[in-house]
DNA sequence: GGCCATGTAAACACAG
DNA sequence: CCTGTGTTTACATGGC
């Protein structure tokens, strides 16, 4: 009780808990913006968020795959270092990048590159040609490496040879002959990755759009599209074959053990050793010198624990596979068949690249993520956010990083109400909130076409909107509309629209005289809106019928989903299944997987349902929300053609009733925002 | 490329 | 004269 009075939500409603909520808010926005940019809001939002998780997932497998990668370099390099006496600072250098702090590397969407954000943000929506070529080019993606890699192996096959021939012949000229098999080795092998790394890349952002559900019927396609520089199936793949050709003829010495990717991928038998693998192994190369006591002691336990490369009787070297009856005869073959030579430093070179690539690559995601993240701090201070809208808040999942970052990083100040979006000290490539919000003026807007959405939108998402300065994804016709449907007398002032904006939608707020001057402007210029002198004044209604006139026309959307509206419109009963056929095919996908655990991503979809039916209503059976006279719309229904005596000219019949119908605002895009840089609004 | 819907800006008229 | 309301025009953009 006291406290209650003592913590009054009103004290805590200001500024300060806006900021606590920053966080979240803030990615909600961001994301709610998307939505409500574009006419396909779920699933614009779907694609996102699917991205996002997906991130995070491989992120963290990333992040380990990384850490474990660099560990094994660094064991190398302080194998190295010993060996040569070596104590460079480097390594100390080196230690705390190793160290990937969690809460970092859970932000930073390594994997992401700025394109395939952008990709993903930009073709969220993939038609099915779309979908058909993506998987054409991962076809053809596929097969060119399956045929790099043949060639790869006749290569090595016949260096082997070669080199065979010379060993017989002479037995000097090996190291020359070792060096250059090396460098080939190394084309190769950055060839391949190369042509693995743009397979992966695909496949990612396949995958991300929510159009690749890892399927295992796949035969070739990675198990793990973490980051296309992670690959660790395809590195797997690449010491396979670099080491098989190999081992068979070489029986110097090997060293980096610490290579071993078979095991902590994909592995053959092997059981997951993963991580430990890496180190033990320096025991056994003969040639590290360094050996020393700690390869004593661990070769000690190699002895009495399962060799990390000794599993089931073989020897679990990346392509060898050789069978060892005993643990004896495996450490002979071990030293003897896997050595120190050119070709492991080689192979050791391309690792180490790799891992300075995702070094690399993980520091620009890392600023990209901070700028970003800043950025969208920024803003989010400047509109007040409450807590948590209703069903938005509840998108934890998107949010995540968000509020992992944000309660310390980023400083909130909520002051300046009007604070411009700030442009942002980003790069451009990215998908900046910048990108997100201003980019001029709306074009599109879905709701209008429908009562339905409108109303049930704004309902399930009022609370989102009336603190999210997000520019709901309706015209100013709709909104007004609504407005004065939701008024007791069905009629307003021109001033009592203007509080329904800015009480219903954070984002009118600002910029009052540009959009009051376009609800102005929309009253006058629509004919569905009828001004009505009052005793107090005039006051506006709505029209119905002039409404619903002027909504057929502008289909947009997915073309197959228009077809199965239109045939289930002829049908009429089947609607529903249609329905859900179409967005089957479309979306689904997206949506499906990504409203699973995401509350926001659920309730998006619902609302798309919603409008797809109150769509459907429509054209069927005018069953309405709020709107009386539907009678256009009836027009349109095959069966009573007319109802409409008015409009002549608007004989949208049969073809408005397609359109009407079609106009799928959900699988639409439009991405434009409006929070102009100007804003010095007046309020 | 034309048409249409929409958004934005602005000029103007008019009443209070 | 100022302000709010309403009308109208012009232009830009995007979808069809």
């Amino acid at each position: 009780m006291m406290q209650e009075s003592g913590t009054e939500t009103k004290s805590n409603g200001s500024a300060i808990q806006n900021g606590a909520s920053g966080g979240n808010h803030l990615l909600e926005c961001s994301l709610r913006e998307v939505r409500s940019n574009g006419e396909t809001p779920s699933v614009e939002i779907g694609a996102a968020d699917l991205a996002h998780l997906q991130q995070q997932q491989a992120l963290q497998v990333a992040r380990q795959l990384l850490l474990q990668q660099q560990q094994q370099q660094q064991q190398q390099q302080q194998q190295q270092q010993q060996v040569s006496g070596l104590k460079s600072p480097k390594r100390n250098d080196k230690q705390p990048a190793l160290q990937v702090p969690v809460s970092v590397a859970m932000m930073t969407p390594q994997v992401i590159t700025p394109q395939q954000m952008q990709q993903i943000l930009q073709q969220q929506v993939l038609t099915p040609q779309q979908l058909q070529v993506l998987l054409q080019q991962q076809q053809a993606l596929m097969l060119q490496q399956q045929q790099l890699q043949e060639f790869y192996k006749k290569q090595q096959e016949q260096l082997q040879l070669q080199l065979l021939q010379q060993q017989h012949a002479g037995k000097q000229p090996k190291e020359p002959q070792q060096q250059q098999v090396a460098t080939q080795q190394l084309a190769f092998q950055q060839q391949l990755l190369q042509m693995q790394q743009l397979q992966q890349q695909h496949l990612l952002s396949l995958q991300r759009q929510g159009l690749l559900t890892i399927q295992p019927g796949q035969p070739t396609l990675p198990l793990q599209p973490l980051a296309q520089g992670m690959i660790p199936t395809e590195l797997q793949q690449l010491w396979k074959e670099v080491t098989s050709s190999h081992t068979a003829e070489e029986a110097a010495s090997n060293n980096h053990s610490s290579l071993d990717l078979s095991t902590t991928c994909v592995s053959s038998s092997a059981p997951s050793k993963t991580s430990l693998i890496i180190n033990p192994h320096a025991s056994t190369n003969g040639q590290l010198s360094v050996h020393t006591p700690k390869r004593e002691s661990l070769s000690h336990e190699e002895h009495s624990h399962s060799h990390p490369l000794y599993g089931h009787g073989v020897c679990k070297w990346p392509g060898c596979e050789a069978v060892c009856e005993d643990f004896q005869s495996f450490l002979k073959h071990l030293n003897s068949e896997h050595a120190l030579d050119d070709r492991s430093t080689a192979q050791c070179r391309v690792q180490m690249q790799v891992v300075q690539q995702l070094e690399l690559q993980l520091a620009k995601d890392k600023e990209r993520l901070q700028a970003m993240m800043t950025h969208l701090h920024v803003k989010s201070t400047e509109p007040k956010a409450t807590p948590q809208p209703l069903n938005l808040v509840s998108s934890v999942t998107l949010s995540k990083t968000a509020s992992e970052a944000s309660p310390q990083s980023l400083p909130h100040t909520p002051t300046t109400p009007t604070a411009p979006i700030t442009p942002v000290t980003q790069g451009p490539s990215v998908i900046t909130t910048t990108s997100m919000h201003n980019v001029g003026p709306i074009r599109r807007r879905y709701s209008d076409k429908y009562n339905v959405p409108i109303s049930s939108d704004i309902a399930q998402n009022q609370e989102f909107y009336k603190n999210a300065e997000v520019r709901p994804p309706f015209t100013y016709a709709s909104l007004i509309r609504q407005a004065i449907l939701e008024s007791p007398e069905k009629q307003l002032t021109l001033n009592e629209i203007y509080n329904w904006f800015t009480r219903m939608f954070a984002y009118f707020r600002r910029n009052a005289a540009t959009w009051k001057n376009a609800v102005r402007h929309n009253l006058s210029l629509h004919k569905c809106f009828v001004r009505v002198e009052n005793v107090k004044g005039a006051v506006w209604t709505v029209d119905e019928l002039e409404f619903q006139k002027r909504r057929p026309q502008k289909i947009s959307g997915n073309p197959s989903l228009i077809k199965n509206i239109q045939t289930s419109h002829t049908y009429c009963t089947p609607l529903n299944a249609a329905l859900q056929a179409s967005m089957a095919e479309n979306s689904i996908p997206l949506y499906t997987t990504a409203s699973m655990g995401n509350p926001t991503l659920g309730n998006l979809a619902s609302a798309m349902r919603e409008e797809l039916n109150g769509a459907m209503e429509h054209t069927n059976s005018n069953g309405s929300d709020s709107s009386p006279g539907r009678s256009p719309m009836q027009a349109m229904h095959p069966v009573h053609v007319k109802e409409e005596p008015l409009d002549p000219d608007e004989n949208e019949g049969p073809l408005s009733l397609v359109t009407t119908a079609n106009h799928s605002p959900d699988f639409d895009h439009d991405r434009d925002y409006e929070d102009e840089p100007v804003n010095e609004d007046i309020e």
